[in-house]
DNA sequence: ACGCATAGTTAGTCATGCCTAACATATGGG
DNA sequence: CCCATATGTTAGGCATGACTAACTATGCGT
């Protein structure tokens, strides 16, 4: 059995996975309206799903992940939360932002980069030198740039706040 | 003027660029070498770039990137240099892993994320509160994950190599 | 100067994944 | 009970971007 899904795919498979969670049926018409695109793209996708064993679907019925298949989802989101922790704990981007770029590097970094990440995570929470001080002070500094590049702050209490 | 390329169409682009960079001449045998693909695929990219502008091409000559076409291919290597950089010097990833990774992250990492990543860099460099050396740490508190967990190093001098 | 190897092009095919148009099924209200 | 509206499917088309096969141009060595 050919391993690899198109991201694309993914999506599908993350979709319905979500909308099951929500505790809502996993229709065509949901997943369609969730993804934004049309009906008949959907029963092309859960086609192709279906012919790799991820998903069951009788027609006009709705649509389950089989085991395979909620494994394959659970595997998508997991690298999404990841993504999207990183992107908003570390890198403070606002969720928006977070959310659509983890949504797009889920289905495309590398498990080796994927578990680094992981690890810098854990490091920031475990780590005794200040990695967690030093995040947050990134925090600060970031609004300090906003201003241009010129900040108040960095000149008059160096090493506080803005300490560049 | 439609202004998005897709990846693909940015590959071309950026390898064309490197391949006139390292001094010699961009022909199509040369960029279908480089990206692993055949002849008659560059032929038509390169037709496809063309007739967006980017590049110029005379039958049986050399591809030229235009002022556009070299414009777009700096940003591509920029945003490539930038994820490599990350990966490399914050996240401690191997060069293979680091420049395989950046190359598909390049087409997709959003203006935004891409911008904080670059501060970021910034920041540890600037950052009089220990940033580097936070970073630094890193590396070697990963050496000690890598022993399945167990780090004597981490129990013995708690806070000076793997502060966990 | 000519021929052969290398390089390039053109034509045609395939897979993915989207779309619209047209047809089919299901279901709730009168 | 039956029809209107919802939902779903099938058929057919288009864009991207890869491939092979077959044909063409270039240019070097003799």
């Amino acid at each position: 059995m050919a391993e690899h899904l198109t991201a694309n795919m993914e999506m599908y498979l993350k979709t319905i996975c979500e909308i099951g969670d929500d505790g809502d049926a996993p229709r065509v018409k949901a997943i369609a309206d969730r993804l934004g695109v049309t009906m008949p793209s959907v029963s092309g996708a859960v086609e192709t799903l279906q012919r790799r064993g991820l998903v069951e679907h009788s027609p006009y019925g709705t649509v389950r992940l089989t085991r395979k298949g909620t494994r394959k989802a659970r595997d998508v989101k997991n690298r999404n939360d990841l993504l999207y922790r990183f992107l908003l704990d570390v890198l403070k981007l606002p969720e928006t932002i977070a959310a659509r770029d983890a949504c797009v590097l889920e289905h495309v970094v590398s498990p080796r980069t994927l578990e680094r990440l992981s690890l810098f995570l854990e490091f920031t929470r475990v780590c005794k030198l200040g990695a967690s001080e030093v995040i947050d002070h990134f925090a600060d500094w970031l609004e300090c740039q906003e201003q241009d590049g010129e900040c108040a702050g960095c000149k008059e209490e160096d090493g506080t706040r803005c300490a560049s």
